[in-house]
DNA sequence: GGCGCACTAGACAGACCTGTCTATCCAGGG
DNA sequence: CCCTGGATAGACAGGTCTGTCTAGTGCGCC
């Protein structure tokens, strides 16, 4: 017993792991792979045999980002009953992130803001945003919207919105609060009565 | 006669031309020093005796866009009769260059996206996200509503997402249309009637 | 003519980048 | 015991980056 399989984690794991911290807190561009490395505690060769190149680490940090946001944002969402209010349960649940000391901005705005057009980062962030544009629709169309694609389209731009906003501003609360409202009267106006 | 003071622009103007487009194009990342001298055909010492750092040039790059974004605004709003036909405007006038197939998104956003706290290019977009703040505050002001500095904040998340989706989506006037019809409803519901 | 100044071309330093390669180590399974 | 496969450290290649420095050129103005 205790074979302690404290296991620590696989080098897969440990590299991820690094390179999810400082490529989101310093940026994709500015960190170089020997810093992840050493951060991770994991050989170079090691990182190359495992993803190839530093583009599709860029692209597997970014995945794991776009994933770890569903989770959360889809398990929160069972708190909430209607799909209006699940609406605004979206900005609720990513909000709380938003306000953390931390945050940084979109990841994926932020990765592809200087990204040649072929990179691994563009096609991981169209992946996201049909993600986000979707899970609005569909809230939208179980909302009872008569264009649901429309107010989707609406609330991903207020979303957005308050992700720059929150990234660049001062007070963060004060951006948060103000993307609220915009979306409790949209869904007032588009919602209530045709 | 035929003096021709064909007047080459000066060194000066060269180089931020140069920076001009080749930053807002690639990135101030992406792009080297080398580059921007080369494609200025200008001399690498001229550039650091002109602007001392390319952090600098950075500044300046972005302080010329903030002047011509200033410019262009003050004076297509002139079209405009009333403080809320004015804050359309704004869309109106911007939206006009979020639809140009060279755009590239926000230079502010884009060149602060993995920039350092201390970094030029932030006290330039300090700067510039304030002139927007203000301009929306004020012309909300100027309409009459009961909270201007609520309803500038939420008209600037507007802004801010508007230019994200136009940057990484795929049809950019759906975005341009969603967001005014987002600032439209925004108008009706906070400035007619209380 | 001659002075000063803005500019030019380009070498150079020193750091950092991605990616490759060699050589070694060690644990688990047959 | 030995073999395999994943992991290690680290040198290395070849390129790019910012910023400095030297040396020289052309032009306007006194």
């Amino acid at each position: 017993m205790a074979a302690v399989t404290n296991a620590r984690p696989s080098a897969r794991e440990r590299l991820l792991a690094s390179a999810d911290e400082l490529f989101y807190r310093e940026g994709v561009h500015v960190v170089g792979i020997d810093r992840v490395i050493e951060h991770a505690g994991v050989a170079k060769a090691t990182l190359y045999n495992t993803f190839g190149s530093k583009d599709e680490l860029i692209r597997a940090y970014l995945q794991g980002r776009h994933a770890a946001i569903d989770k959360r944002v889809t398990e929160g969402l069972n708190a909430y009953a209607t799909p209006r209010e699940k609406i605004v349960g979206v900005f609720d649940i990513q909000g709380g992130r938003f306000t953390n000391p931390e945050y940084r901005g979109c990841p994926f705005v932020s990765a592809t803001a200087e990204a040649m057009p072929g990179a691994a980062s563009v096609s991981a962030a169209d992946d996201y945003r049909a993600w986000v544009r979707d899970l609005f629709t569909d809230l939208s169309r179980q909302a009872g919207a008569t264009d649901p694609e429309s107010l989707g389209q609406q609330l991903q731009i207020i979303y957005d919105g308050i992700a720059v906003g929150m990234r660049m501003d001062r007070d963060r609360t004060e951006s948060l609060a103000a993307g609220l409202t915009l979306v409790r009267n949209l869904l007032a106006a588009t919602l209530d009565q045709g």
